[in-house]
DNA sequence: ACGGGTTGTGCAACTAGTTGCACAACAGCA
DNA sequence: TGCTGTTGTGCAACTAGTTGCACAACCCGT
């Protein structure tokens, strides 16, 4: 239900095309909202039909591509009503907790191998958000929107930090667990 | 691609019943993995032609319903198979932080509210995962087993702990962000 | 000028998850 | 003893998200 206000969102920050948006997608809108581009393209033009948002006039002929987007007042309208509108937490799944839950009944081998290939990657992302912060928040600028943005970008950069801490943890003190087969 | 696990996993640690799973997913195996009654039915179902589990005959001769189900080898058999396969982690959606940042281009108002009411639900889930601690997890027990569990139920603990800290922050220095319509 | 990689756009089919309803069995009570 | 609410089980339809492919255009080396 909301991946079209999500577009919506980054057509505002910045008219764009179907590509510009997946690629858009796969930094900083898509670490908390992710789409591929088949995703995007199909909402586009569900966007597009119901008034939302407009193609854009290439000034370069154009050979073949629709180009650019454009939001219009009535997207606009729906982004803020949406974003006033109470919405429920969605409940959360998450694999790795439920492979050690699983783990606890049916032994672990195998699992501190990806257990650690998890801890790397989240120490990656940890490290992409320090660099992203380091460069786009500097000390100083509180500007309302820019307080906003910062304040997103911490909730992704103590998450990955949680999660770092967690798994170093779990690898740490990985209990042996026999397979409990009677 | 893991709701059948997380079933295979609830059924090891106690054979049950459709509504006793239903129950078990509302509360702890729900916390990381949610599922309604009917998703469970319907796996329940997939999991038995598959021969993973099977319905434990009725002692009491159970007026209409089916009752209880078992975990057969192979069904264990597969979950510890899919335990220790690597698996990437989920994109996260979330939409909360999507909404934050939708504010920062359509404004805030109307936001408060609800970022209270999360916070609110937040604190009530961190008290609940406490209380369960203090229950289950009184210090001294370190069998593997308790030591795997204690690790999941403090994940949901500490990311808790996280969210009641961010939306606090949010509240307080909710910037007020003007509708930037041109 | 042509063959092979890369970029940009898009459809179709499938899988997972959600919503909405149906209906039997029993429990309590009026 | 029939009405009403609750418990337990389940199907069907819909929505959202994923996977897999298609295909045109352009760019680059030979």
């Amino acid at each position: 239900m909301s991946l079209p206000h999500a577009i919506l969102t980054a057509l505002l920050e910045r008219p764009s095309s179907g590509l510009d948006l997946t690629r858009r997608f796969d930094r900083s809108i898509g670490y908390f909202w992710s789409a591929t581009h088949q995703q995007i393209y199909r909402e586009l033009g569900k966007l597009e039909s119901a008034g939302h948002i407009r193609a854009l006039p290439a000034q370069a002929p154009a050979r073949g591509q629709k180009k650019a987007y454009e939001v219009l007042p009535a997207g606009r309208a729906e982004l803020a009503r949406w974003t006033a509108a109470a919405q429920d937490p969605k409940p959360h799944r998450d694999a790795m907790l439920l492979r050690l839950r699983a783990a606890a009944v049916v032994g672990t081998a195998g699992l501190e191998a990806d257990l650690r290939r998890h801890l790397d990657l989240h120490r990656r992302q940890l490290a992409e958000y320090e660099e992203i912060e380091k460069r786009d928040f500097p000390p100083g600028d509180d500007s309302a929107q820019a307080r906003l943005q910062h304040l997103v970008l911490r909730a992704g950069i103590e998450l990955e930090t949680f999660w770092t801490q967690w798994l170093t943890q779990a690898v740490e003190e990985l209990p042996v667990v026999e397979d409990g087969t009677a």
